[in-house]
DNA sequence: TCTGGGGTCCTAGGACCC
DNA sequence: TCTGGGGTCCTAGGACCC
């Protein structure tokens, strides 16, 4: 028998922070986002299960939310509330001695001596629930699978506070009838993409031709669709740790800005605060990216190399504003990003 | 459903070189 | 000097995920 693969994933993680500092909201529609204003722009983080039951969702617009639960508690998002609560998680995960690859916030695979050859890998899923929820106080839930897609999906179905066991045994059971899109990878462009090629559920999409696919997606991701549908390959569980390719931020205006002359302030602003972060951090830039989404809702984005020996704040800005200036439309500005993107030699 | 903010990876097309 | 073919790099955009 193939090695066990876990993948752990805390039960409505940001609602469940927020709730165990504020007890008296446990049991009510809690909706967490933006900065907690449902009348301003910003979207759903993550809504309680309360909330969830009127049709509230993450990503949701604000606004949506409250038209349809009035009578929930709207809280701002507060990262660091989150980060710390999330190390303690995974601290509490690699304690119990296993490899953990953490997947975002809150979730995180999982491989274990202790889950070679075993007959009941629910016994140690429930275990290390335990031993979360007694350290954290957070509940979770846990896929398990001979494959990392085998158990990332699983994970769904033992919500919440379940545990729920996914193999090549009872994949197609499971899985088969569904849409493409109950996939991890596959979104709702592929998903309709792949039903106009009379592909709709995953056991169609398991015997598609990977020939077929290539030609409309590509060399890669055509076959790897169809990989998919079957459950994955056998990419191990890593414990090394994440070196990430890029960081950056973004702004939504309240409202949007007809001044150009503003927009290049706040870029200069924003480059200059990805460049202090990302020199702090000793990663060289290799690339800065700056992104304008003009209203009412479209996209772009212009970039510029650094020079090897230009890797410094004011460099970075400089590069920021010629990458601005390639934009030439001049409408009113929704949003702005500036992205620094790593050399990959230094690390 | 008037659409955040943090990211990753893949693809297509053009430039450029031999 | 009417126009091949292959490889690589860069850029912008698309799709997806948490």
């Amino acid at each position: 028998m193939p090695d066990w693969i876990l993948h752990l994933d805390l039960d409505q993680f940001i609602a469940a922070v927020e709730i165990l500092r504020r007890p008296e909201l446990r049991g009510r529609p809690l909706v967490v986002g933006g900065d907690g204003d449902p009348t301003k722009r910003g979207v759903v983080s993550t809504a309680s299960y309360e909330a969830r039951a009127f049709g509230v969702h993450s990503g949701q617009p604000l606004r949506t939310a409250a038209r349809r639960c009035p009578d929930a508690v709207f809280l701002p998002v507060d990262r660091a509330a989150y980060e710390e609560a999330s190390a303690q998680v995974f601290a509490t995960l690699r304690d119990s001695g296993a490899v953990i690859e953490p997947l975002g916030w809150d979730e995180a695979f999982l491989a274990h001596p202790a889950l070679r050859r075993v007959r009941d890998p629910e016994v140690f899923a429930q275990e290390i629930q335990r031993r979360v929820r007694l350290s954290t106080r957070l509940d979770s839930s846990v896929g398990i699978g001979h494959t990392k897609l085998q158990a990332k999906t699983a994970t769904g179905f033992g919500k919440p506070r379940g545990v729920f066991r996914l193999t090549a045994e009872n994949w197609f059971a499971v899985l088969g009838d569904l849409g493409t899109d109950a996939l991890w990878g596959i979104g709702p462009k592929t998903s309709r993409k792949l039903a106009e090629l009379g592909v709709h559920s995953v056991r169609q999409l398991a015997t598609a031709s990977d020939v077929e696919l290539a030609q409309v997606f590509g060399p890669t991701t055509g076959p790897w669709l169809v990989r998919l549908a079957n459950g994955g390959d056998e990419s191990p569980v890593t414990g090394a740790p994440w070196v990430p390719r890029s960081a950056g931020q973004e702004h939504t205006f309240q409202v949007d800005v007809a001044d150009w002359a503003e927009v290049r302030d706040e870029v200069a602003r924003m480059a200059a605060d990805v460049a202090r972060a990302a020199l702090a951090d000793g990663r060289g830039i290799a690339r800065v990216v700056v992104k304008v989404r003009f209203a009412p809702f479209f996209t772009e984005t212009h970039g510029r190399v650094l020079s090897g020996d230009a890797d410094d704040e004011t460099a970075v800005v400089a590069a920021a504003m010629v990458a601005l200036d390639r934009f030439e439309r001049r409408k009113p500005v929704r949003l702005i990003g500036v992205r620094a993107e790593f050399r990959s030699d230094d690390a």
